[in-house]
RNA sequence: GCCGAGGUGGUGGAAUCUGGUAGACACGCCAUCUUGAGGGGGUGGUGCGCGUAAGCGCGUCGGGGUUCAAAUCCCCGCCUCGGCACCA
């Protein structure tokens, strides 16, 4: 009798040995070919909980497997520190962010550690620590010479709870802050911006990388690409210098129906616009417009309004007078601010030209419009009327046709309109790397020299929010002299998005205590790009996007020299707890640290890998956990105990089954598809099991099936395989050894079960060997006496034979 | 409204890419054996209906279609989840 099965006893033996014996440390120069795989790091605003191990532990079983497929793997793991949440838990506390979130990695790093993963931790990050942040302000420096990062006063996402301004990407659902869920509010700020818009066509542009079809479509989405037409409405007004006002479309061919036009309240014509009579209206819709928070602003509920500004412009195209609107539901952010309405082909002038009595003239007429007024805007293509020249045109056509004209004279061109917006990085709040940036009133602004860099945060600043950064309370950091004219200057005070943080960091892994720059370049270049990354689809289009254009940047900046920074891309589903995501705020975490205790690490480990489908998450069911555990202690014992009397099974059954176990978890693992991988693990633990129970063992047959077992399991359970390992005697550690290869001719099937149907119905199924003919094997159908009676009094039409597999007998 | 992913036993899921035995593997449940004490173990059964059984019929959200053959491919509809959404 073998000793019992002892999780917590292996589990901790080994990680202590892995780690004294330096097992997990990747080193630059080994000759193997080199695999970078890459996890999400996770942020520290708590413990971990099953989430993170539900990202983590297929990950690492990936890169274990591919160390024994013999790459050099970097596995790599640090901690998002930065940021919002982080402060706001610390503020809860009454404790400072840098403790709160150093004590958080520090319960945080122990927890990985009981995974018993390859993470080398020698190469662990921190990202609010001077060494790491250093670069990240170096960073901000180097877009900020190339002209990509720049200072602009701007209608901005105001957080009224976190005190601070959001980027677009950090406003979410019906406009509330992606943190904290309070609805969000505009208001009129000077904010430091990343000129991410100039890289949106080639953020479209995806080949050459594997990534998920839903995150392409999502950056699409967001990135918001359409092609339309710009035009130039006339305008001859005392109250303004401009000559023109220009809207975008995509309908040009429904310019001759105009008749009036919007602008954003926020549009910078409005006021120079707006006659005498009309500006208390105005002023009083503008600043309604304002106050109101996003969700009343951009509810489809509510119902159109807008106010008339009392001044008018001039299609050029018909010579007719256009009244001027304010309204609210047109974007300052979006085309140009201005949009030419037209009510009888757009729902929401319609609407609008209802409510207000403005005229509805049809210019594209429906197949069988009978000359009457619409009841609802005609949206579908047509035919072009009361449009002078383009009278009797398609109006798909139309469009070209028009854009061309109005190009020609001179009063519109083609374009190209996107909704995404430039990043907005500053914020207004403590916990965060400083923007190192000084402004002199001599010198204007100035960036920080790098020689000075970092610029350090301050322990010691009153970090509570206030709606103004922190940092200008802090006499010592805002005071400080002009680096060019050495007069007296102040700082920005602001910090940066925790995001441009995490735009970078796997850059670092590759050479994460190098201090003469962000990283080594000999050994980036050797790492990157990153081979595979995983983590969760939440950051679809906030760090995935944000990373996608911080690589391009830095490129064209010349610090990089490759496009894409993650080649392949899997998004792991979210384990949910109580249908929702789990949460601190939320009261619904599940810590994973009873189940380490009670069942041990590897079972956990299993239960993860053996859940569904990984892209698939799901609500978080443990009721299934003690197959797993079962599962390990069959293996236990299947490996040490004493085996029974002599039997009578084939070695070379069972070389067989070995063999096609190996095929099977190897493509398994390569496709991502973990469950069905542990199922064939449990299958071929199930065979040996009978085999072992008839006494067929201790021959070389066995003992390579046990060997595969161990090898094939490492990757899943790493403890439990070690120490079987240890204890069939073979040399540590199972971890070093070659993944194991399958012999194509012992997975080929020596005897198949040929499906006999009858019209398509199963009648029959008869054991037959795999190198039968046709012709035998549609005699045999023919001559089972399960399919006779079918037959009688029957014709027979037609006889298919799939090779290996069925006969399907058609009768009449 | 738009984009994406889905819908299979009591449960998680397999088979879908490549049309060919639906329900692998596991949980749960039922029966049975084992003095068996801390998350027991073994054996058998378990889609639904009829039947002691052999077996027969019905079954993969609904409706059509293609095919010798459809969970799988095509069309229409319904539902669920995720994302975006007054984008002109």
């Amino acid at each position: 009798m073998a000793d019992r099965y002892d999780p917590q006893e292996i589990e901790k033996k080994w990680q202590q040995k892995w780690a004294d014996d330096d097992l997990y440390k990747v080193r630059d120069d080994d000759p193997r070919p080199k695999w970078y795989s890459l996890t999400m790091f996770p942020y520290t605003s708590g413990d971990l909980h099953i989430g993170h191990w539900y990202n983590n532990i297929p990950a690492d079983v990936h890169a274990r497997y591919m160390r024994m497929r013999g790459y050099n793997v970097l596995h790599p793991y640090g901690f998002d520190a930065f940021g919002l949440p982080a402060e706001n838990a610390a503020i809860k506390r009454g404790i400072h962010p840098f403790k709160w979130t150093m004590q958080n990695i520090y319960n945080m790093r122990r927890q990985v550690k009981s995974i018993g993963a390859v993470y080398d931790w020698s190469r662990e990050i921190i990202t609010c620590l001077p060494e790491y942040y250093k670069w990240t302000e170096w960073f901000f420096l180097k877009l900020y010479e190339a002209g990509l990062a720049y200072r602009a006063r701007a209608p901005v996402n105001w957080c009224p709870d976190c005190q601070t301004v959001l980027a677009n990407e950090q406003v979410v659902g019906e406009g509330v802050c992606e943190r904290c869920e309070t609805p969000v509010i505009r208001r009129d700020l000077e904010q430091w911006f990343f000129r991410i818009t100039k890289y949106a066509d080639e953020l479209l542009n995806f080949d050459g990388i594997d990534w998920p079809e839903r995150i392409k479509s999502m950056q699409r989405n967001w990135i918001g690409k359409s092609f339309g037409t710009e035009i130039s409405f006339a305008l001859d007004h005392p109250g303004v210098a401009e000559k023109e006002i220009k809207v975008f479309t995509t309908r040009p061919d429904t310019v001759f129906g105009v008749t009036f036009m919007v602008l954003a309240p926020e549009h910078p014509l409005v006021a120079g616009l707006t006659s005498p009579e009309k500006k208390a209206e105005v002023e009083a819709y503008v600043l309604k417009s304002r106050r109101q928070s996003e969700i009343e602003r951009l509810s489809t509920e509510k119902e159109k309004d807008g106010v008339f500004t009392g001044a008018y412009c001039v299609n050029r195209l018909n010579g007719q007078k256009v009244p001027i609107w304010i309204a609210d539901y047109v974007l300052l952010s979006y085309g140009t601010g201005a949009v030419m309405a037209v009510p009888a082909h757009d729902e929401r002038d319609f609407a609008f030209a209802k409510k207000y009595r403005l005229p509805v003239p049809v210019v594209i007429s429906p197949p069988d419009w009978d000359g009457r007024d619409l009841k609802e805007a005609y949206i579908e293509p047509g035919t072009m009327v009361n449009s002078g020249r383009f009278d009797g045109l398609p109006s798909q056509q139309g469009i070209d046709a028009v854009t061309a004209y109005l190009a020609e004279k001179g009063w519109g061109k083609r374009t190209v309109s996107y909704k995404i917006r430039d990043w907005l990085i500053s914020r207004q709040r403590y916990w965060g790397a400083p923007i190192p940036i000084i402004y002199c009133k001599k010198c204007g602004t100035v960036p920080v020299p790098e020689k000075d860099l970092p610029v350090l945060l301050p322990e010691d600043a009153e970090f509570k929010p206030t709606g103004e950064s922190p940092l200008k309370y802090h006499q010592q950091f805002f005071n400080t002299k002009c680096p060019k004219c050495g007069g007296p200057a102040e700082r920005e005070t602001d910090t940066m998005d925790t995001f441009v943080c995490s735009s970078w960091y796997f850059l670092r892994y590759t050479s994460p205590h190098y201090e003469k720059a962000a990283f080594d370049s000999a050994k980036m270049k050797h790492w990157l790009p990153v081979d595979f990354y995983t983590g969760g689809a939440e950051h679809a289009v906030m760090h995935l996007l944000y990373a996608r254009f911080f690589i391009k940047a830095i490129r064209d900046i010349g610090i990089v020299d490759f496009d894409e920074p993650f080649l392949r891309l899997f998004n792991n589903g979210i384990i949910l707890s109580g249908h929702e995501k789990m949460s601190k705020s939320k009261g619904n975490v599940v810590n994973p640290d009873d189940y380490v205790n009670s069942l041990g690490a590897d079972t956990l480990r299993g239960y993860f890998m053996f859940l569904g489908p990984w892209d698939q998450g799901g609500e978080w069911d443990d009721s299934g956990i003690s197959g797993m555990s079962r599962w390990m202690k069959r293996i236990w014992t299947l490996v040490l105990d004493d085996y029974k009397s002599a039997g009578s099974r084939g070695d070379l059954e069972l070389a067989r089954f070995t063999h096609r176990t190996i095929k099977k978890v190897t493509e398994d693992i390569e496709k991502i598809r973990f469950n069905t991988m542990v199922a064939a693990l449990m299958e071929f633990t199930n065979y040996l099991g009978k085999v072992k129970d008839e006494g067929s063992v201790g021959n070389p047959a066995w003992d390579l099936a046990i060997k595969t077992l161990l090898l094939l399991l490492a990757p899943t359970a790493p403890h439990i395989s070690e120490e079987l390992w240890h204890r069939a005697g073979y040399d540590y550690s199972i971890h070093s050894q070659p993944w194991p290869h399958w012999n194509e001719d012992l997975v080929k099937e020596e005897e198949i079960t040929l499906v006999v149907q009858v019209n398509g119905k199963v009648r029959d199924r008869i054991a037959a060997p795999a190198s039968i003919t046709g012709q035998e094997a549609v005699q045999t159908a023919l001559d089972s006496a399960r399919v006779q009676p079918y037959l009688e009094g029957k014709q027979v039409v037609n006889k298919i034979y799939v090779p290996g597999k069925l006969v399907n007998i058609v009768v009449k």
